[in-house]
RNA sequence: CGGGGCGUGGCGCAGCCUGGUAGCGCGCUUGUUUUGGGUACAAGAGGCCCCCGGUUCGAAUCCGGGCGCCCCGACCA
């Protein structure tokens, strides 16, 4: 993509109404424009992130034997009265009437209609366990929309419901999302922790939020440094290896503020003890027959008999995760992406555009990359490239000025790390290509 | 939902108190200049001053109502 035909309309100045970082720079950077409270448009750079992140996320509920379907942003009020949340949800449930005065919602998860599908299409215990998951837009009217897409209105969010038919079945695709979690996150490139949303009864219900650690999270977090995400990408869908990584990464204390336990807290010496500030991008969670009873979902066991499956749903802010990422990633330049989401993995500085060796090896450049890189051509000084590309954050810059251009030599600069490399055309592609 | 603030070219703001028909910086267009960290000069384009109503000879400015947006708090993927 050549910058000069982008619409990538990056601001110098910052919009008032931008607070925090992750705002501020998706404003500036051009990923988002607001359009209304809460609302955002995703622009071309912005859309190829989210789209990259939701990428990651299919793959991993895949692997996990999750299957993918696509459930409608618009449900009927009639759905959520079966399970009695219709008039439960409050506020923040959008409601809308259609021309015929139907009452209708724009939905804000989806439990109750994905209830209602496995009803309709699932009649034998042989039909179970399912996994379904879609990646959709949801509306909460929150009241006080803010800090940009980290509490928007109008967000994406992977939304996984599990179906098993009895408690230990369900535990194990509670584990199975678990890894499918942690495989997501380290594979987008960044640490989030599993804390524990339920101090609660023991064998009851049973929840974890995902934190992603960052000075301006919503929530206070605490943790014992030991914890260790592990290589989460080495670890097999079976049983026993399910067992042990879950044992890993849920033993060690981690725990939002809501959820702080003083006494255990205690128990750890203080040179482990960690505080700070946490932003949730998903949450796991089993809840039983809750939906399954209320819906009267049930299947026909073995022996003929009912079975109302055991429930569990599995969520992930992908909007909401674009936002953390920068808030966990970024400088006073601008933003630093992880190479695996990053808009471009490559930016191509031309310095001196009309010069002819410069042309020639952006030229060739851009066709190496293709895609995936951003080709600065404009008519501009090399100061106002240099400050868009680190503004932008793409992983590598590859710089071409007129010195090394002569010597067939270009720049690599590594975004996160701020190397430099001066290496001929054909090192620096290589490197790049890792 | 309580408390506070703001709405003036694309962005950031001044002007409002003390009414006289709009200004600055950045950005944009054209030309010259500059050429490794947001260059300099010149000439331009671009505004229902959030909306509606009122006061007045005259309203961005004063008064009333509405809408929108932001911040703090309580609530939430």
């Amino acid at each position: 993509m050549r910058l000069s035909q982008s619409l990538i309309p990056t601001l110098k100045e910052t919009p008032a109404e931008a607070q925090i970082a992750s705002h501020r720079l998706m404003l500036r950077a051009g990923l988002v424009r607001q359009m209304s409270s809460g609302i955002y448009a995703w622009l071309p750079a912005g859309l190829r992130v989210l789209a990259r992140i939701e990428q990651i996320v299919r793959e991993e509920q895949n692997a996990a034997g999750a299957q993918e379907l696509l459930m409608p942003t618009i449900q009927s009020a009639d759905l959520w009265r079966e399970s009695g949340r219709y008039d439960a949800y409050g506020k923040e449930m959008l409601r809308i009437t259609d021309r015929h005065d139907r009452e209708l919602l724009f939905g804000p998860t989806n439990e109750e209609m994905i209830t209602a599908i496995l009803r309709d299409t699932t009649k034998s215990y042989r039909d179970l366990p399912q996994i379904p998951y879609h990646i959709q837009w949801k509306f909460r009217d929150e009241v006080r929309p803010r800090f940009g897409v980290l509490r928007g209105r109008e967000f994406l969010m992977k939304d996984a419901y599990s179906f098993d038919l009895d408690y230990e079945s369900a535990l194990l695709s509670y584990k199975k999302m678990m890894l499918a979690y942690m495989r997501t996150f380290q594979r987008i490139g960044i640490t989030a922790i599993p804390m524990r949303a339920d101090t609660g009864q023991i064998g009851g219900d049973l929840s974890h939020e995902f934190h992603i650690l960052a000075p301006t999270g919503e929530s206070g977090v605490f943790y014992d440094a030991d914890f260790k995400a592990g290589n989460a990408l080495s670890v097999k869908y079976d049983e026993a290896a399910l067992n042990q990584f879950y044992q890993s990464v849920t033993t060690k204390y981690a725990a939002t503020d809501e959820k702080h336990d003083t006494e255990i807290w205690a128990t750890i010496p203080d040179a482990r003890k960690r505080e700070g500030r946490g932003i949730e991008v998903g949450q796991i969670f089993y809840f039983g027959k809750k939906y399954s009873e209320s819906m009267n979902y049930s299947v026909i066991g073995p022996d003929g008999g009912k079975i109302f499956p055991e429930m569990g749903s599995y969520g992930i802010g992908v909007s909401r995760l674009v936002g953390a990422i920068i808030e966990a990633q970024h400088d006073d330049a601008g933003i630093i992406w992880p190479d695996a989401i990053a808009p471009f993995r490559t930016a191509i500085l031309n310095l001196r555009q009309g010069d002819g060796a410069c042309d020639a090896i952006c030229e060739s450049l851009h066709a190496e990359f293709g895609d995936d890189c951003l080709y600065d051509n404009r008519e501009e000084r090399a100061g106002a490239k240099f400050a868009e590309a680190d503004l932008m954050g793409h992983p590598w810059q590859i710089i071409v000025g007129p010195r090394g251009a002569a010597k067939g030599e270009v720049e690599l600069k590594r975004r996160a790390s701020a190397e430099r490399f001066e290496l001929p055309v054909a090192q620096a592609v290589a490197m790049v290509r890792g």
